[in-house]
DNA sequence: ACAGGTTGGCTAGCGCTGCTAGAATTCGTG
DNA sequence: CACGAATTCTAGCAGCGCTAGCCAACCTGT
């Protein structure tokens, strides 16, 4: 049984070293840049051995975007926290999010923006994915007004930020009035509450 | 000097015929689907051709979405002028882009998803996408509050627009609710005005 | 300690991609 | 009709994701 084990906990390892490997390469020189063949020169084996770990490649780029989705989940809850008040909460996250899409590109576009089949608006969605989610929910729920449905409020803001980082990173908005764009998307939402605290 | 004519007339209609051949196959298959060597037999010339028209591939698909810009403006423009009240030009619009991004998918891409070099928040940007953000900001414009810059405005309602377009076409936001999300977005923009009207 | 059998990694290769150098053909002109 | 220039085509490069089948290393039982 032991050595089942040890083998087991080596091939653990090895997958591990695969998905930190994608993630590196990724994050240094952009998706493009992870081909099998360079990403199993990485892990100094040959490339068959990443199909015995992975389905394919946008199998192993999802495995990376779970591990961003529990990592910005993290920085959320930690920005959501620490503002004060349903407005101040609501700009914290969305500060939060974008800041993180810009910080780590390679990771965002994994979670978000490349076809990448992970199941999403279903139960069977990753819990690091719910999480992230959910910390978008805390933040927005207490501005819904009366009648709307919080999780779908959630999903148009979440859509809204996802459309200002995506529009900007492939250089179809500029920079440089990114916060601005964000202030005015943050007041209007909270101003759909009608009766919007400081 | 006919002869000379005659060949630059030649030249340009076959131009046309890749840009047409790409979209066509792009909107029937789409854009993976639109190689180099099939778009060479559907125009019934070899691939090197291509090439002394187009940069590359990448220039082919920003000629496609250059078109679609085109037609996404008017179809824009329709909606606004039709739709009655600020509010209610402002939820046409919405909806006429929405509606254009999932009615014409491969186009949709060319223009705001893919990397496809063009010019965007330039004087350089082609005409057609400057007329079709014309549109977008003619609609954004009239629900500006005081202070706000209306550019910036309309920008971050594209964004939103975007966001929820390309969330819902890559599987991540259910398709189902849509229409309900896109109430959200347009009520919250035309109260941040404080005095929406209808 | 050694043979047998199984597990698992590696070599080599398939069909495809965007793109291009140089041969071949067509075309207008003297 | 033959020459010169412009243009199109054939063939190929380097790289992609992925896989079949060989080979070696390992664990097991005597």
């Amino acid at each position: 049984m032991s050595i089942q084990t040890r083998r087991e906990r080596e091939r653990a390892e090895r997958e591990r070293l695969i998905v930190t490997a994608a993630r590196e390469l990724a994050e240094a020189e952009g998706w493009d840049a992870v081909t099998t063949r360079r990403l199993a020169a990485e892990i100094e084996y040959s490339q068959p051995v990443l199909y015995s770990h992975f389905k394919g490649k946008t199998a192993i780029m999802a495995a990376v975007a779970v591990q961003g989705c529990a990592e910005m989940a993290v920085e959320l809850r930690t920005a959501r926290t620490a503002a004060k008040g349903r407005h101040g909460a609501l700009a914290a996250v969305g500060e939060a999010y974008t800041a993180f899409a810009r910080r780590r590109p390679a990771l965002y576009d994994a979670m978000f923006t490349l076809r990448v089949d992970l199941p999403f608006a279903t139960p069977e969605a990753p819990a690091a994915l719910q999480e992230a989610f959910g910390e978008l929910l805390a933040a927005v729920e207490p501005i819904a007004a009366e009648g709307d449905d919080p999780g779908l409020l959630t999903e148009t803001y979440w859509a809204a930020l996802h459309g200002l980082v995506t529009l900007m990173r492939s250089g179809r908005l500029p920079e440089r009035a990114h916060q601005r764009r964000l202030e005015l998307l943050t007041r209007h939402f909270t101003a759909g509450a009608q009766r919007a605290g400081a």
